[in-house]
Parts: C-alpha cells; structure tokens; sequence
DNA sequence: CTGAGTGCAAAACATTTGCATCCAG
DNA sequence: CTGGATGCAAATGTTTTGCACTCAG
C-alpha cells in the first residue's frame, strides 16, 4: 500500500513537517498489524528489532502526530494504557466487543445507527463528529 | 437518601467488610454530587475538606471497592485519569455526549440499541452484560 | 543551512502497594 | 481481641518534557 505512505508525506507537507525514517517505519509497522491494537510500547518492541536506535518517546510522539493528523485513532479499553489503530479510510465505522475475561477485543461494523445519532444531535444541539461504542461481556471461549 | 448507606452496610457485611466513617464519607460524598464524573483527586480535596486526616490511597481504596460492589462505576473520557459515578439503580443505562472542545460532558438515556445488542450477541457468540457509547463533538456552546 | 525531529534521561502524573498502626464488629 | 482498613511514603507504569545533537528539505 504505497498510497498511504504518499498521503503521509502530503499531509506532513502541508504543515511543513517532515518525512523521517522514524515516520516511516512506524507506519509500515501500523499497516503491517492492522486489526490489532497496539499499544506504544507494543510498537517500541517491534521498532526495536528493525531500527534499534529509535527511541519510545519518537514512539509516543509519532502516535500523537499521526493521531492529530487523523490518520490513526487513539483506542481505550479501560485498561491502564493507550492503544492505537489505522483509521478507517471511509466511514465505515467499526466498534468494539471487549471481553469482560480474557480481554480479547473483536470489531464490529454497524450502520444501524445513524438514525439514533441524528435524532440525539438536535435533542442537544450537538454537533455529533463521531462515536465510540463498546459491548462488554463474555465472549465464545470464556462463557 | 439514607437507603443507600444501608444498602453499602448491608453489601458490606455479606462479604465481612467493615462500615468504616472514611467508607461513609466517600459514599455522602458521591451522593451529593450526583450527575458530576468525579476523579479520585476530586473526591479526596472533598473528603479533606471535612475529614482532613484521609488519605488519597484510601480513597482510591474505596472507589475500587464500590466499583466492586457495584454501586459505582468507572468512566473514562480519554483522559488522563478515571472518573466515578454513581451506579443506575435500575437498568436504564445512560450515556454520554463529549465536547471534543471544551470537556463538557452531556448525558442522555437510550432504550433503543437492545434488538441491535440482541442480534450482535447472536451473531458473534457473544454475551453481552454491559454498553457503553460515547458520541463525540461539539456541544451548543463550542460551536 | 536551519528549524523540525530525535534519543536519552529525567520529570510528571495517576494509581498501586508495603507496612506499621488503628478500629469496627 | 483480631482481621480488615487506613495513612503515609515509596514504588510502579505510562506518558511527557528538556536539551543537546541530528538530519530532511
């Protein structure tokens, strides 16, 4: 997927920031696991084997980048860290059910409830950008 | 409300815990800033105000405990810290509406997402106990 | 060249934990 | 009395920041 490494360096361009190796390759490594959720440090230990002069911080700061730029989105599951995956090029949205006992995460489409969503919307005078919905429980293996 | 406290002493003495005057205070507290999402730190300048001798590990002691019981509950706003509310006493759930511009945070009720839940559950083998929605934008002021 | 970007270590926070002391039942 | 509960300080774990050095444009 070379497309997303160019709309990358036009996005960094626009804002005179610049294309490093370090970008580079923390977003290869997001499109290398996608449907994961990795967190920075899961990222950092991967970055490690393939550039070990990077540091976490380059890590953190590049996931606040590209989250600002909006081409990754910033997950959180109640844990006690941060998780970050590619955004979805469209608007598809995509949610999550999240195992109450083991912990696995599984996604879900839906499209069902934009009806909802624009009926809350002028309920309360709020413009709605986006939504986050997550299902708790148990999930196959665990019940 | 003095129902409340006999519940908390009641679901306290089936598992041999013990009422104890910070457990009570931290409980009165909650109740009279229902509505508000409290962090731990909010609730312990509270607390020091009236009982200065409390310390903040006990408060988040505490607030562990009560999610526990489950008369609380853990909210988390993609923020830096956790924030406690008050359980629904009954299962009308309720949820939330966040300003991506200034914080606020709106609450509104739903009762329509249960044929989806339903049919989510089936669809992935997965048993749902609990939803939680979050619509993000910008509230009638930021806009 | 030059300012944006990086690495490293230190700092900043929220939350948790160890331990001696305290008190509700 | 006695084990659960507390206060304090120290520890933990994640994320952020300061600063000198580096490198993309």
């Amino acid at each position: 997927m070379e497309s997303k490494l160019q709309d990358l360096k036009s996005l960094l361009a626009t804002k005179n920031y610049k294309l490093t190796s370090q970008r580079k390759l923390i977003l290869q490594i997001l499109l290398d696991h996608q449907g994961e959720h990795l967190s920075a440090e899961d990222i950092y230990q991967i970055v490690k084997q393939e550039d070990s002069g990077i540091g976490l911080a380059t890590v953190y700061r590049t996931l606040e980048l590209f989250s600002d730029l909006g081409i990754i989105q910033q997950l959180n599951f109640d844990e006690d860290r941060r998780r970050y995956e590619l955004g979805t090029n469209n608007d598809e949205h995509h949610h999550h059910l999240v195992c109450e006992e083991c912990g696995r995460v599984i996604e879900f489409n839906d499209e069902i409830l934009e009806a909802f969503e624009d009926d809350l919307a002028d309920k309360h005078n709020f413009k709605i950008t986006q939504h986050r919905i997550k299902f708790y429980g148990r999930c196959k293996e665990c019940q």
